[in-house]
DNA sequence: CGGCCGGTTGAGTACAATCAATTCTGGTGG
DNA sequence: CCACCAGAATTGATTGTACTCAACCGGCCG
């Protein structure tokens, strides 16, 4: 018992697509043991650059702890915000060999780096970890398209719902039940990612707070009020579900 | 030689992530010879709705000839494009064992309905087919994040020029080399598509028009007169390419 | 105490949504 | 071959919303 059974290597956390069951650590311990074999351990601070677009893609990554953002850098000053990432989330898809966004630790983080060589390798031979990859692959897919869906919304305080939300299921999925929403992102990350100027991000947080449909103990903890107006932002679908551990 | 070599089962059209190879199809004789023995080919009319979100994803499908459109219905009225899809393109991903989204043919279609069960039982023991949709699914995913980049844009002609890049992108990587743009879907399509109202599109292809930045043939036949000021409404990145066939 | 960074707020502007009227296009039947 | 029709697409006028730019606040660190 000298290790925990959740310190021994990389891990995938996802929800089968097949089947309406909950989110859960995908690889067994066989496999985990394989690829902690192959990969090694990385640590980051707050603001790391843990790989940057169009660098030669030597190796992916698995999240381990802390919060991960990806990103495609605009211009000098812009940047557009393709996802945060949570632990059992991996990272590090590359196109053509050369990585297809830039990733940053936005907390502390600790990451397993995979070198694509050496997957590859083990990808070829073990057909149930390759189906592992596939269910994180699909559930990757369904966060892209999510997001797409936050970014065709018209209106800020329906983009500001959606991505609140979003990290609210994201949150309840993981296991970290509880009434508030935490933000481990900056105003200006939340900005990046749902498509609006941190003016508008601003000015959205403060017709919710004004409309009581939400409150905020500080910057980082919000805590949803009126539940009936929140959902009938975010367009009466509410068709975006993310498999919770319970229902 | 009764059949033609690409008239025997289902295909995979992706390119490598990991290598600057150009795009082709995945699945050798043997693995679509066995995907065969599991999926029946059926024909869609224009139009034909494939499966409809939140109905039991029972199948996925590979699609052979035609173009397919999927998309989230949204209200009564409107809807939300997520992807236009093209031969070698596969799709029916679900979410809790339902459809994430819907389905229907843009022109006549032939695709492969693969039962779920069937090919897990399949995935489960070849590593190597796993590998193949590992590939692809990586590329669905840049796809998405590809889809995300135009929705970000604000100014009309920004997203109209986006999206002919990326059709004439996916034209090149197709092999369907040739000076026009061929759109198969209508206006309103692209303009689910790309986040802008029919008006807006409309307007967005008449700016373009009378800066002679493009012309057209006819509504579904495009040609870039101006490539240096195409590029500049793309945002000066052009970091988004997708691997062609030849370079 | 001062500066700096992240965030908020204000005023004016630009751009796309909306609604509605009109034109274009492709298909059908005389 | 042409007249006609229905749906798709264009265009116009108006309105709304978010962007920009810029000033201002508040906490944190030196």
């Amino acid at each position: 018992m000298a290790l925990a059974s959740n310190s021994i290597g990389p891990i995938i956390h996802a929800s089968d697509p097949w089947s309406p069951s909950p989110r859960r650590q995908l690889l067994d311990e066989r496999k985990r043991a394989r690829l902690a074999r192959i990969s090694s351990i990385v640590r980051f601070e707050k603001n790391d650059r843990i790989y940057h677009k169009g660098a030669v893609a030597e190796a992916v990554f698995s999240l381990k702890s802390g919060v991960v953002t990806t990103y495609v850098p605009i211009a000098k000053t812009s940047q557009y915000v393709t996802a945060f990432l949570y632990p059992g989330d991996i990272f590090g898809l590359s196109e053509e060999g050369r990585y297809a966004n830039s990733a940053k630790a936005t907390t502390s983080a600790v990451v397993y780096r995979v070198p694509v060589a050496a997957l590859q390798r083990l990808l070829g031979k073990d057909a149930d970890l390759d189906f592992d990859v596939i269910i994180k692959l699909c559930e990757e897919i369904t966060q892209a398209q999510r997001h797409a869906r936050i970014l065709v919304q018209k209106r800020a305080v329906s983009k500001l719902a959606m991505f609140l939300d979003l990290q609210e299921r994201l949150q309840t999925a993981r296991g970290e039940a509880g009434s508030e929403i935490f933000l481990p992102m900056d105003r200006t990350a939340i900005a990046d990612f749902v498509g609006l100027s941190l003016a508008a991000v601003s000015r959205a947080f403060r017709a919710l707070l004004t409309r009581r449909t939400i409150s905020c103990r500080d910057r980082r903890h919000v805590k949803i009020n009126d539940r009936a107006d929140f959902e009938s932002l975010i367009g009466g679908d509410g068709g975006l579900s993310i498999s919770r551990g319970g229902a």
